[in-house]
DNA sequence: AGTACCACCTGACGGC
DNA sequence: TGCCGTCAGGTGGTAC
């Protein structure tokens, strides 16, 4: 469920692999993940070109392209990237294949097709245009503490809303509220000065020891909520069980004996 | 204006 | 065994 951290892992990837060299051949997968664009288009931006650097704000990835596009990838639920040597190897479900002229190939592979490929010349007027909100992680406390205080719906709504700001989806909304004991059902108006500086707080940790496990939930701590995402589920930070409600319309996963309802 | 809800999409999984 | 319903969850449109 590609989040901040999933697609900030993403980027690095990119960054470490596929910067700089130049694409010999482009295969586009299904057209329903194009987006204002063709495949004959994607294709002929691509071919000749290279990646020349990535920006990522929230789950919205950038690869500007030599030229001055910039390729964008959006992964939906199920997106991810590979980068290999054998056509063996091709993921299933690869839905947009580089082959860069060291015969190394890159992949981005989407299993269901909720998720969007454009190629885009002004990445800010993108941004505008979809209405996405500041990367969550790059706001400063005092913006961050305006904008949870401005949601009139539940907490965990706000952190969701992409507009607000971006990057963060239900996993980790959840994973957030849990270490900074706020029940995701609180009214973001209603939290006091020091449970928003928990929230920031908690929100910057966890999600750089996330992205410090590479978005692996095997990797990450025993005491995260992410292992637990099963109603009725108890462990140490929770040994009552975790609770499962519909929040905001989507699966939240909570504790309620430490999450505390403001 | 802001919030809630459903469709989109398809693989995994549980129940019978 | 295999069919069916449900769930997963990011996004966007529509209803309220």
């Amino acid at each position: 469920m590609p989040e901040a951290p999933d697609v900030e892992v993403y980027k690095r990837y990119i960054d470490s692999t596929s910067l700089h060299q130049i694409i010999s051949d482009v295969t586009v997968g299904d057209e329903r993940l194009l987006e204002e664009t063709s495949r004959e288009l994607v294709e002929s931006t691509l071919r000749g070109g290279s990646m020349e650097s990535t920006h990522r704000v929230g789950k919205y990835l950038f690869a500007s392209l030599r030229g001055g596009s910039y390729l964008l990838l959006h992964f939906g639920m199920t997106g991810e990237v590979a980068y290999f040597k054998h056509p063996s190897e091709t993921p299933d479900y690869t839905q947009l294949l580089l082959r860069f002229d060291n015969d190394y190939q890159f992949a981005y592979v989407n299993k269901r097709i909720l998720g969007r490929i454009a190629v885009i010349d002004d990445m800010d007027a993108y941004l505008r245009n979809h209405q996405i909100g500041p990367d969550a992680v790059r706001l400063t406390y005092e913006e961050f503490a305006r904008t949870i205080g401005r949601g009139r719906g539940t907490v965990k709504t706000t952190m969701m809303n992409q507009k607000m700001m971006s990057g963060l989806g239900n996993v980790y909304s959840d994973e957030i509220l849990f270490h900074s004991g706020i029940d995701p059902r609180s009214k973001g108006m209603a939290l006091p000065e020091n449970k928003l500086r928990d929230l920031y707080r908690a929100m910057h940790d966890v999600v750089e020891i996330a992205v410090e496990a590479r978005a692996q939930p095997a990797d990450m701590p025993r005491s995260f909520l992410i292992h637990h995402r099963d109603e009725g589920d108890s462990f140490d930070q929770c040994p009552n069980g975790v609770a499962n409600e519909r929040v905001a319309g989507r699966s939240c996963y909570f504790c309620p004996d430490t999450q505390q309802r403001y």
